[in-house]
RNA sequence: GGCGACGUAGCUCAGUUGGUUAGAGCAUCGGAAUCAUAAUCCGGGUGUCCGGGGUUCAAGUCCCUGCGUCGCUACCA
């Protein structure tokens, strides 16, 4: 038992030591093993990279890889009643298992081989660096150990958190936004979107509501919504929607071509090194590409005495729409389907397909892309989440009745802080001497994260006092100091008026 | 305290193996244009690249140190 004194922080009650049996996996048996794999990927992200090392060189334990528990998937085993397997031991197996159910409903039961068995795939875990042990360890781990030669993770590109208004994320808290509350206000095209942009990557990034909509707004519409829309308008409006590629492009035309495949090409690299954030920026970038070169060539004065000219500028802004329409699919698909619709070409395509330059580009139907987003919608996210702050703690878990004669053996007294201290090789510990009316005692109190010593010094606060010492960190605590608790703040407690130390509290 | 990171423009963030005058988007100010979803385009930056040392011909980038923030971890009796 590592815990001391533990008590339920639902009932009160103490924990029952009970004797059980469980499996584990033998993970120092397969450090040598983990260590040389783990050479072969220098390839992989330095976080990634140094989270593992520190593991292994703190030394790897056996792990329990079964638990007690009435759901989950119970184990294989004769004798195991009860028994099922921990989550993250089960849950990759989920990866091969399922890939083996795919290849059962398309009618060949043997194509999952093609990829677990095969030395060229690559097997390739996105998550997030909490993830981390569970796919570079304990998973290449259990894969190694089988008779059969399955294919190791070829690389684990974990992200760093994604904070919310400049809070951390915490589900049982309600700070966060939920995907299904999402989809009710937005298109999930959007959130794609901002999320690709400001994808933690590298470190820690913020996602907020303003910034959701100004994303949203200039860029998903001003820059790329709007550049497909005057390109079309102006089709329809003068071309009938009938665009020409000209027998001969200008240079002009040319050198822009030219900017938008470099960006195209960059952007497929980016994919391919997990840089989603990098690649969207540039997908982004080549739209701007495209409206300034629909405002250099000017085709509004041109359609007037030379068509031709304004035909090219519409063909090269149908042109950088098309390649955008293939490169930015992975991020914002059904828009880009859309896109491609309202450019009359095939849904079926490949990333290769960027060079073919159709004959002609045939506009009919007109919509927008995207649509913006408003000051209004946006409040009302805000009231979501203001709603949900005051609703963090719906309702206590009650402790059990006691009676009167259980309180009364508490002797609970106000104490006089004489001196407080920071204690050495702690974060959290401060060490107070106090006075509690004819006597004076050390005392180790947990508040160091909210209470500088040298503001505690003269206050008076309510200690509990005939609690059994402890010796915490070295020092004897004699007395227990009383505080509030809300969430991430703590408050001691002051008497109305002034009293003596001594007073006791009943 | 230990381990791991991070600190670049008002805001959100890029900055490849050290190499010209450190960048983008937003915001802001000024201008142009009128095809377009009041959209677009051009121009405007005195940034102690957290502070201080050091290595180097050369440091935002490498090393040491201090401060601050965050995560994991130990001690909140």
């Amino acid at each position: 038992m590592d815990l001391i004194e533990p008590v339920s922080k639902l009932s009160g009650d103490k924990p029952v030591i009970k004797e059980t049996t469980h499996w584990y996996l033998d993970l120092p048996k397969f450090e040598q093993e983990l260590r040389s794999w783990l050479k072969t990927k220098d390839y992989w992200k330095d976080n990634v990279k140094n989270f593992i090392m520190g593991w292994l060189d703190e030394g790897l334990k056996q792990r329990a890889i079964t638990r007690d528990l009435d759901w989950g998937v119970p184990i294989p085993l004769e004798n195991t009643e009860g028994k099922v397997l921990y989550v993250w031991f089960d849950a990759p197996i989920g990866y091969l298992s399922s890939t083996k159910e795919w290849a059962e409903k398309i009618g060949e039961p043997e194509k999952w081989k093609d990829y677990w068995l095969d030395k060229k795939t690559k097997m390739i875990h996105f998550l997030g660096k909490d993830n981390i042990p569970f796919h570079t360890i304990i998973w290449p781990a259990m894969l190694m150990e089988q008779k059969q030669q399955f294919v190791l993770p070829y690389d684990v590109p974990a992200n760093e958190y994604l904070n919310l208004e400049g809070k951390k994320m915490s589900t049982s808290r309600n700070w966060t936004v939920w995907v299904e509350d999402f989809l009710k206000y937005f298109d999930g095209e959007y959130l794609r979107y901002v999320l690709a942009a400001n994808a933690p990557e590298s470190k820690d990034s913020d996602f907020s509501w303003k910034d959701f909509q100004a994303k949203v707004n200039n860029e998903l519409n001003n820059v790329l919504g709007n550049l497909a829309n005057r390109t079309f308008v102006f089709s329809k409006k003068y071309f009938d929607g009938y665009v020409t590629r000209p027998d001969k492009l200008s240079k002009k035309a040319e050198t822009t071509l030219e900017k938008v495949f470099g960006h195209a090409k960059k952007t497929g690299k980016a994919f391919k090194n997990y840089q989603v954030r990098k690649a969207t920026k540039l997908f982004m970038d080549i739209a701007r590409i495209g409206n300034r070169y629909f405002d250099e060539t000017k085709p509004w004065e041109t359609v007037k005495q030379e068509k031709k000219k304004a035909e090219e500028t519409l063909y090269i802004c149908c042109s950088i729409l098309r390649i955008i329409s293939i490169i930015a699919t992975p991020v914002i698909p059904k828009g880009m389907k859309r896109l491609r619709l309202m450019l009359d070409l095939k849904d079926n395509y490949l990333w290769e397909d960027q060079a073919k330059n159709p004959k002609e580009y045939q506009i009919d139907k007109i919509e927008r892309l995207f649509e913006k987003i408003d000051d209004k919608e946006i409040e009302k996210q805000y009231e979501i989440l203001g709603d949900r702050r005051s609703d963090q703690n719906p309702q206590h878990e009650h402790k059990p009745e006691i009676q009167f004669e259980d309180f009364m053996k508490m002797e609970i007294r106000i104490a006089k802080i004489l001196k407080a201290e920071k204690i050495k090789k702690s974060n959290k510990l401060l060490k107070l001497e106090v006075n509690i009316g004819n006597e004076e005692r050390t005392v180790v109190a947990g508040i160091s994260k909210y209470y500088k010593p040298e503001n505690l010094i003269g206050k008076k606060v309510p200690m509990l006092v005939n609690l059994k010492a402890r010796k915490v960190m070295g020092i004897e605590s004699q007395a227990m100091i009383l505080a509030a608790e809300d969430k991430d703040e703590l408050a001691l407690l002051h008497p109305d008026k002034d009293v003596n130390e001594g007073s006791e509290i009943s």
